[in-house]
DNA sequence: CTGGATTACGAAAACAATTTTCATTTTCGA
DNA sequence: TCGAAAATGAAAATTGTTTTCGTAATCCAG
């Protein structure tokens, strides 16, 4: 079952122009060299939505430059996690997404386990509570992850589409 | 009510008994066989404490079995987690770990990348809020996984000890 | 008790994701 | 422009886990 993105839509082109900004910094400061294959997949990876996969990218990539491969987009998404420009998530499945939306602000997800939708969402009195549980617990959180995994209720239901699986399995 | 990973105290018999007895009955209702390794392994694994990884938990079988191996142990530990008599969890280190103690209570984690210390908690309020956050959503959760990652305050501090490091790297 | 179909075992091979190696190319400051 | 340092890409290596396959153990019908 793959992890889609339902969301298409577009990025505008001052988001990536500004995130190509930041990575060079980054890269300057760093005293690293700024060349052709880097500047290709970060400005694919920001022109892309959602939490994508290190192959999702490699084929992207390869549409602007087929020449381009895993090894040089597993570097440099790991500087752009460095950089703090993307985020690394792990939702189950075995591989490393990779978000670099929404501006590094901090946010959660819930998973659907029936089509795979990811939605985001953020709630202050969750945070502040996880805050005071580690109070308590002398405990000082440097970053958290939370994923709820379930099934949407919406149109067409996902949840029902669990239910009548549960019911196949007790008839067999 | 943090129950951490270096306690030491005993498992009682008891409680290894009644394991052992659950598994023997989600094997027979499956009309799987009763063997050997099965038995060493299960019995391995409910006498030790905390979130074991498969090869803590080779070591420890191998003691009982030497010849028993690692394919035996990965196909016992997901008969044990598909009776849910364990639970696996991933705390990315990229390895599996299984924990069987606290009888299957749901309960969250709070991991200290100083010293490697997994903590427990739960709390009511939190999983209420995820289910109200859910409802908003129009989202039915199956399971959740929250983890905090951070660092102890406690003696000897390992947040004091990240803190020197920081120093450390300013200096240099 | 068996016989023998069924299931399990274990060593080794296969896998999948990721990292590393290494020969070659590119970058960039002196 | 030169050359040290860094980056690239193909391929090999690594890591955690799963599968294969020949052999052995289980267990129930007879
Ligand atoms: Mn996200
Ligand atoms: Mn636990
Ligand atoms: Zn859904
Ligand atoms: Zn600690």
């Amino acid at each position: 079952m793959p992890l889609n993105e339902h969301d298409n839509g577009q990025v505008d082109e001052s988001f990536v122009k500004e995130k190509e900004a930041a990575f060079a910094d980054f890269i300057q400061r760093k005293g690293l060299k700024t060349t052709r294959q880097r500047n290709t997949i970060i400005s694919t990876f920001f022109r892309l939505r959602g939490h994508i996969s290190v192959e999702e990218l490699l084929n992207e990539v390869k549409k602007a430059n087929p020449r381009i491969g895993y090894a040089t987009v597993y570097r440099t998404l790991h500087l752009l996690v460095e950089s703090n420009l993307v985020e690394e998530r792990r939702f189950g499945d075995g591989l490393a997404r990779y978000e670099g939306h929404s501006d590094v602000e901090h946010h959660d997800h819930m998973i659907c386990l029936e089509c795979g939708m990811i939605s985001e969402f953020f709630n202050p009195r969750l945070e502040a509570l996880q805050e005071k549980l580690a109070e308590e617990n002398n405990f000082e959180i440097y970053r958290h992850r939370l994923e709820l995994y379930g099934a949407c209720k919406d149109t067409e239901s996902c949840a029902q589409r669990k239910n009548k699986k549960a019911a196949e399995a007790q008839g067999a």
